[in-house]
DNA sequence: CACGCACCTGTGGTCTGACCACAATACTGC
DNA sequence: GCAGTATTGTGGTCAGACCACAGGTGCGTG
C-alpha cells in the first residue's frame, strides 16, 4: 500500500519485522525454510536468500546446513555484530576517525562506570578480579593480552545494564581491534605498557569497588586516553 | 589461506574490505558491475548480490538502475543506515528496552552539547534558530513536528564534530521514531506538548548560545527525560 | 543545421531449476 | 539389538534467462 514498489527482499525483511514485532517470532526460533518462505511470500528463492543475509549480517538470525533443531536460520540477539561489522566496514573507509571512536568510548564507558558503581555487588567484582588475575600472565602474548582486556572492559560496561550502551560498547571494540594490535607492534616496550594497563585496570576496579563512581569514570577515561596516545606516538 | 572454507558472498565481502583499506574503493567510486565482479572473483553473481545487499543493509553502497554516472552500485557512507536498521530491528524482537536508548540518547547528547558550547559560531546558531522557527508553525501534523525535533537534535549533536557520536545519534532517533509516534498519539493534548518541546527547545540553544556547556547538558537531558516520562505514562 | 524521437546498450532486479555438502533421522540387514 | 546405510531436508552455489529502467546514440525530420 504505502510502498507499492518495494523491491522482492525487502519485502521479506518486512515481513520478518512484522512477525517479530508481533511476537510470533521470537529469539530461538526458527525460519520457515528459504523454499517454503519463498513460496509462502510469492517471491523467489534469490529474494528470500538476500533478506536472510541482512538479517544476519545483522546479528538477528543464525544460520546452519544440515537438518535438525540446529540447523536453519534461528532468531538470535546479537546487536554487536551488527554494529560491529558495520563500524569496521566504516573504518576502512577512512569515514571515521580513530580518534572519534576513542572518544565515544570513553564517555560511554566512563558513563557505565559512574552508574555502577551505585550498586554494584561482591560477585561481581570478584569475577572481574578474576579477569584481570588471568591477565597477569606473563606469557601471553599482546593478541591474547589484547582479547582478554577487551572482555574486561565489556564486562566492565555491563555492570551498568544498559543493553543498547553494551552492545555499542562491545562494538567499538570489535572494529578497532585492528588499530589496536597495529598500535601495540609500534609500541617500543611493551611489557611496560602492560604492566601500566594491569596497574590501571586494577585501580578502576578498586574504585567501583569502594563505590567511587566518579574516581572509576576519571581513571578509566584516562586509562583509554593514556594507551591511545601511546599507541599513535610516531617517533 | 586463514579462513579455507569461507563462503561465496562472505569473499566478496572481504574483497571490498580489502579495496576500501587500500584507498582503491573511495567513497563516490563505482563498484564494477555484478557480472564482471563475479567473474573477476570466481564465484556467481548471486553471492555476488548477497554481498551487495550487505553493503547496502550497512549504508556502504547505494544501488541504482540504468545507466550513466549515477547507476550501479556506489560506495557512499551512511553509517547511520546500518545501525539505525540494525537497532530497529533489533528493537522488534523487544532485545533492547526503549528505556535504555533514551537513556543512550540523553547521554550522547549532553556530552555533546558540554563539547560543543566551547566553540560554538553564530552561524551555527543562526542555522539552528532557523530550524526552530521552522517548527513553530502551528499547524504541523505530530508527524512533520517529530520530523523537524530529529532533525534539529541531530544537528545538535553534529556541533561536536564527532562522527560516531552523530551516526549512533541518527540511528537512535530512526530506531525510536515507531515508539515516540506511538507516544505522541497517546498524549492528552498534543499542542501543549508541542508548546513545551519548542519554550525546552529555544532555551537549550540559549544555553549553547551562550557557550553554558553544563547547563545545556542538563536541559537537554531533562528534556529527552520528561518527554519519555510523559509518552509513556499510562493512564 | 538544429532538434526530437526511436533505438541500443548496460545496469540492477528477479525468477527458475539444477546441483552440492552437510547433518540428523529412518530404515535395513546382520 | 545394533551397526551401517539410505533418505530427507537444510542452506550454499551456480548458470541462464527474462524484465524494467535510464542514459547514450544516431537517425530522421523540420
Amino acid at each position: 500500500m504505502s510502498q507499492p514498489r518495494a523491491r522482492a527482499h525487502e519485502e521479506v525483511l518486512r515481513w520478518a519485522e512484522e512477525e517479530m514485532l508481533s511476537g510470533r517470532l521470537t529469539i530461538g526460533a526458527r525460519l520457515p525454510g528459504e523454499r517454503s518462505l519463498a513460496a509462502m511470500l510469492g517471491v523467489g528463492r534469490t529474494s528470500v536468500r538476500e533478506a536472510v543475509r541482512v538479517l544476519e549480517a545483522m546479528g538477528l538470525v543464525r544460520t546452519a546446513v544440515g537438518s535438525g533443531p540446529e540447523s536453519g536460520s534461528v532468531v538470535v540477539a546479537r546487536p554487536d555484530v551488527a554494529i560491529g561489522t558495520a563500524l569496521s566496514m566504516h573504518l576502512s573507509t577512512s569515514y571515521f576517525p580513530v580518534a572519534d571512536i576513542v572518544r565515544t568510548r570513553a564517555l560511554l564507558e566512563s558513563w557505565a562506570l559512574e552508574s555502577a558503581a551505585k550498586d554494584v555487588d561482591a560477585t561481581q567484582v570478584a569475577r572481574l578480579a578474576a579477569m584481570l588475575d588471568a591477565m597477569d600472565d606473563p606469557r601471553l602474548s599482546p593478541d591474547e593480552f589484547h582479547r582478554l582486556d577487551a572482555e574486561f572492559h565489556v564486562a566492565l560496561t555491563e555492570l551498568a545494564g544498559n543493553v543498547v550502551i553494551t552492545a555499542i560498547m562491545t562494538s567499538l571494540r570489535v572494529s578497532i581491534r585492528g588499530y589496536v594490535m597495529y598500535g601495540v607492534h609500534a609500541l617500543p616496550d611493551w611489557q611496560a605498557m602492560a604492566r601500566r594497563l594491569r596497574r590501571e585496570h586494577r585501580g578502576i576496579l578498586r574504585a567501583v569497588e569502594s563505590r567511587k563512581g566518579d574516581r572509576a569514570a576519571q581513571l578509566v577515561r584516562r586509562h583509554i586516553e593514556g594507551f591511545h596516545r601511546a599507541a599513535t606516538h610516531d617517533p
